[in-house]
DNA sequence: TTTTCTGCAAATGCTTTGCATGGGA
DNA sequence: TCCCATGCAAAGCATTTGCAGAAAA
């Protein structure tokens, strides 16, 4: 049974983002169709890092700079979503890039999306009870993977 | 009514946390122990900055040093907890140091405690569906207050 | 008196920026 | 050709660290 936390298929990914910079005029140059295929895929939730180590093997003289350039870009045209940290190490989901609840493995760093039917009540439980206007949420559990145990 | 999601009184949590750092052989000096005043309270879950601003009132040679040290103890003897964002402002609750659902309005930066009594649930779910050893989470909802709105 | 804490300044680590050169469209 | 994007190095910023002097206990 395809569950909603599955991924999407990559290359429908890269096709839908590829599409969004493309109608906003932005150029698709090699580096950037290189970060794209690594955030449209989002294995693991990559961290800029992992992101430039991939594209580095295809392209030696890129620099870190513009891989937080395109991840920004991607960010600002909500193709992205960053998952920050206390220890300053951001983490991203470029597969499905709107807000959506994350298991962590403390020990091992995976990160995983359950899939949780009762997210939507707890959201608008707090729009009852406290009159505000929710947009958008971060749900993270932290915890020990079954492996990791 | 009073609610889970209500502040203990800061005398209280100022007590607890000064007889945790005596236990641990910690010592109370002006400094920390005006720290400590802040957090006992945390009234609108206070940045390093604002702590800060506030001890360097009472004691004007402070160093930022100082206040990043003892935020460290006290996380360290989970006397707080640091609510971390991408733009790198970290606040802190020392009113409530433990995990719990925080509601952040995006346009007055206020924070607040909802009660969510289907949190529990929740987590109980995640466990089931993934196996995962749940230690604790963080349960964040953005959007706007209803002054705001 | 002993040992820890403070305050300063330098160092760190991630991220952003400025700018000259290169390369999409 | 015309701009936008790249790559490099410098700048930013919050936080951490090292160390000598100050002050708890």
């Amino acid at each position: 049974m395809k569950k909603r936390s599955d991924p999407v298929p990559a290359k429908q990914r890269l096709d839908q983002m590829l599409s969004k910079l493309k109608e906003h005029d932005f150029r698709i140059t090699p580096q950037r169709l290189a970060v794209l295929k690594v955030l449209a895929a989002s294995d693991g939730h990559p961290s800029v890092e992992r992101i430039y180590d991939t594209v580095k093997a295809q392209f030696p003289t890129t620099s870190v700079a513009t891989i937080y350039k395109t991840v920004a870009l991607l960010k600002q045209e909500n193709e992205v979503i960053e998952i920050s940290f206390p220890d300053g190490s951001n983490r991203y989901d470029g597969n499905k890039p709107y807000p959506h609840p994350h298991l962590i493995c403390t020990r091992c760093k995976k990160i995983v999306d359950p899939d949780l039917s009762s997210l939507e009540d707890l959201a608008k439980e707090v729009t009852k009870e406290t009159g505000f206007q929710i947009t958008t949420h971060r749900v993270d559990f932290f915890g020990l993977c079954r492996e990791c145990q």
